[in-house]
Parts: C-alpha cells; sequence; structure tokens
DNA sequence: CGAACAATTGATCCTCATCAAACCTTGTGG
DNA sequence: CCACAAGGTTTGATGAGGATCAATTGTTCG
C-alpha cells in the first residue's frame, strides 16, 4: 500500500518541505523491501538512489580489504541514508547498507534530490544540517577511538545506541537488541572483549545480558565509566 | 593591505559565487592574525566566525577530557574552516583550530554565511560538497584506525599528507614539513611509534627523516604497504 | 530434538604505549 | 662565531591491554 507522502515530513530534511515537495518525492520512488542480512547497496556501487527507511532496522558500514567491518551508524524508521551521493554527481556510495531486521524503504533518485537542492534552499539547509551533525559525531567517535580505552569506548557507545533508540520495558529499564558482534563493530573491538566488559559490568549490577539483547539497569554508572578520568 | 575580493573564487566553497558575492563576503568579514601556536578558536566558543586560510597552515583538533590530541585536519590557504557552526544556529565550534605557523585568515560572520546560503543554491551546493568529502575522508579514517596495524596507518597519513599539500624539491622527490608529534596525532599512535616506522623505513631508502622533515623517496613503495593484507 | 548461531571463558601472544635517557638540530644571545 | 637552551628525535627496556585461538556453554527456532 502506499504510503501517504505527508508522513514523509517526519523524515528530518524534509520538516520544512511543502506539501507538494513531498507529493514530487513520491512520484520519484519506488518502494523497496529488503531481507534481513541483504543489503540496500554496497559500498562502491554507483549512488543512484537514496532511501527513506520506512519500517525495520539497518545498518551504515565499511569494509576493509580484509573484510573487517566497522558500523557507521544504525538506521531507524523515517531516517534518510545513501543521500551523500546526491551532493557529487558520478558518486558512488562510501559505505554498504545492511538490513537488520526485514526493512522496506523508500528509493528515491538521487538526481531527482539534486535537482530539488537547486530551487528549495530549506532543503539544502535542511541536508546541511543533518551532515552537520553527522560530521560532529563521527569526529567524536574518531578521537574516542584514538585516545580512550575499551571499556569506555563500549560504554558510549551503549549510551549512543540507548539515545538513539531504546525501548522501555514496563519496570523502566531500556532494552536494546543487539548482537555483542553489533557492538564490537560499533566501539572498534571485538565479540570477546565486549563479552568480558558485560561480564563484568553484569556482576555489578549495571546490565544484564541475553541473546541479542541488552538490558540497561544503570545508565547513569554506564555515564559514569564512560567520563572517567583516563587514567 | 585589503584582499581582492575575487581571489576567494579559489575557496572550494566559493567557486560558483558571484562577485558580488564576494565582495559582501569581504564587506562582513576582518582579517585576522594569528602567531605560531596561537589558536584561532577553542572548541565549545560560540562559532560566531568561520574561516578563510590566506597564508600560513593550521590544524583543526579535538581533545579530550585528559588533554590528548587528535588531529583531524591540516588547513592549507585559500581553505575554509570553522564553518560548521553557519549551520545550525547557537553552535559551538565542535573542535580547535591551531596555527602551525605564523597564519592570516579572513574571518567572516557565521550568521551571514547562513543568510547568503537561503538564497543562493550553488553556495549551498558547494558547502555540501565540501561536506561530503570531509565525511568521506573521516569515515575511512575512523575504519583504518579500528581496523589497521600503526605501520599502515602512518603510511596512510604520509599519502594523505601527500595528496594535499606536498613541495617538490629540486630532485624530483616530496617534502612535508611535520613534526613527527603531528604525524602521530594524524595517525593515532605516539611519536615513539612514528620514530621507529620511519627509521625502519629509512632503512629501506622509501623516506629520509629530518627535524620537522619528511622525505618521500618512494611513494610508491608507501602505496604498498598501505594496502598491504592485513595478514 | 537438533542445527545454527550467539555468548562465555581460559590461555596465550603480540602489538604498541609508556618511561627514561641520550642524542641531534636549530636558533639565540653573548 | 661559539655555547647554550629548547625542543624535536631516537632507542632500549618494560609491561599492559586487548586480540586471537580454542573449546564450551547457552539460546532460539524450525
Amino acid at each position: 500500500m502506499p504510503i501517504d507522502s505527508l508522513q514523509l515530513r517526519q523524515v528530518s530534511v524534509f520538516q520544512n518541505a511543502t506539501d507538494e515537495d513531498l507529493r514530487l518525492f513520491i512520484q520519484h520512488s519506488v518502494e523497496r523491501s529488503i531481507e534481513e542480512e541483504e543489503f540496500f547497496f554496497f559500498q562502491g556501487d554507483p549512488a543512484v538512489y537514496f532511501y527513506v527507511l520506512l519500517s525495520g532496522r539497518a545498518k551504515l558500514m565499511q569494509m576493509n580489504p580484509t573484510g573487517q567491518q566497522v558500523n557507521l551508524r544504525t538506521i531507524n524508521e523515517w531516517q534518510m541514508f545513501g543521500a551523500l551521493g546526491a551532493v557529487r554527481d558520478n558518486a558512488t556510495y562510501p559505505a554498504s547498507a545492511q538490513a537488520l531486521e526485514h526493512s522496506t524503504a523508500l528509493a528515491i533518485k538521487s538526481d531527482y534530490l539534486r535537482e530539488m537542492l537547486q530551487t528549495r534552499p530549506y532543503l539544502s539547509f535542511d541536508l546541511m544540517k543533518l551532515m552537520t551533525s553527522y560530521i560532529q559525531e563521527i569526529q567524536e567517535r574518531y578521537r574516542e577511538l584514538a585516545t580512550e580505552k575499551v571499556e569506555r569506548r563500549i560504554a558510549h557507545a551503549l549510551l549512543r545506541l540507548l539515545s538513539q533508540m531504546g525501548t522501555k520495558t514496563v519496570e523502566g529499564n531500556i532494552v536494546l537488541t543487539f548482537t555483542q558482534q553489533d557492538l564490537a563493530e560499533m566501539s572498534g573491538t571485538t565479540i570477546y572483549t565486549v563479552s568480558r566488559v558485560l561480564s563484568e559490568w553484569e556482576k555489578h549490577g549495571l546490565v544484564e545480558t541475553g541473546r541479542e539483547r541488552i538490558l540497561i539497569r544503570k545508565p547513569h554508572e554506564l555515564v559514569k565509566i564512560s567520563e572517567e578520568s583516563g587514567q
């Protein structure tokens, strides 16, 4: 079933778009459905479309020549991804996008976004805002990776996830549905280290872990760890 | 002496600006002169101005709470920096900018850039291009830091510097004027490790090092190292 | 129930940070 | 023009923090 174009207003880059703009985008889009583990696109593919996630969850990642992966960010509903290609023409995607669960997304022609940007300053502006916040985040993560020890990086990664997508449970605690593999890729370490750190935290009642599930009992303590004097 | 406004066209974000635009920017700017080691601005300061470097060299860096530094990028003549603040209002600089040598720069009101962006799509577009390429670069560096060993990271850092600012010498070799401290901050390691790696390379005739000076003899070999199977 | 896959845990090893000390280069002032 | 100071560089010794490997133990789902 087709989406109501006005729903697109939830996308941060479209917050100031006109109703007409939204309709036009819809007209230039197709809906794609991607199974868990499958890819929206691969790093290096020509960036013909950009996407808006309608349902499910996905991750943006980079791979190095030897196949090791790094998570750049997690994508939730109504977030835009793959849009960098709309700016440079003839661009290729600088990262791959993989569905974490069965997902659907709106695929919109990059060319068309580029066209719209030329005549709609509010769109450009909102896209720049998005880019800016993204630059800030990745700069911070870069610094973390360069200067901070694993435990703090893992704490930070969890906190970031928390602020982006925590799901409250009945008792007021917060559950994240993530693989330790994912967490490792997000904090630049290995599943072994993640497991050890989480076990340690669990002993002290900070978190509870299960298969693809992390329950945060004391977020406040995590903040403390992430800010501890490096020493 | 005042700058010819047309020279501003060399700034990549201004490549499509009109002569009139450039004049207006100049009118809303002041020239600042910064001594070596001094700062244009600090991380956290309100981002009132953005800058265009007129002469000298500077670096953008982040510091963590314990004072450890990370180099984000080096700024050369006619490059713009500190412009992220122009997009979000009430923003603060996400990094500090320090002069590597005596430098002068044009300081332009962020507010004014924001105003201009509203009515000049080509400016927005060119600024987005800049942001995009920056995002790509730092994503790559992030992945490198997460997955690659020091030697390759140092090789990569040198190659990046090379492509940005190498100065040819008489014999056709390439000289970079950098402290090993700088190189360490750029590749997320320490001066000790940098020194050891460079010494090793020097033994094999890849580079020649001196005080604040690195001469690249065989860039091709560096590329090889940076691409070696991680094995 | 069994297969597939996520998580745990111990043992080992390797890369790199850290510390200390000496060395070298450059620019300055007497 | 030399001597010295300041600060960049080198090198060795040491150790810690994590990666890696291997094996076991959960957990989920068809």
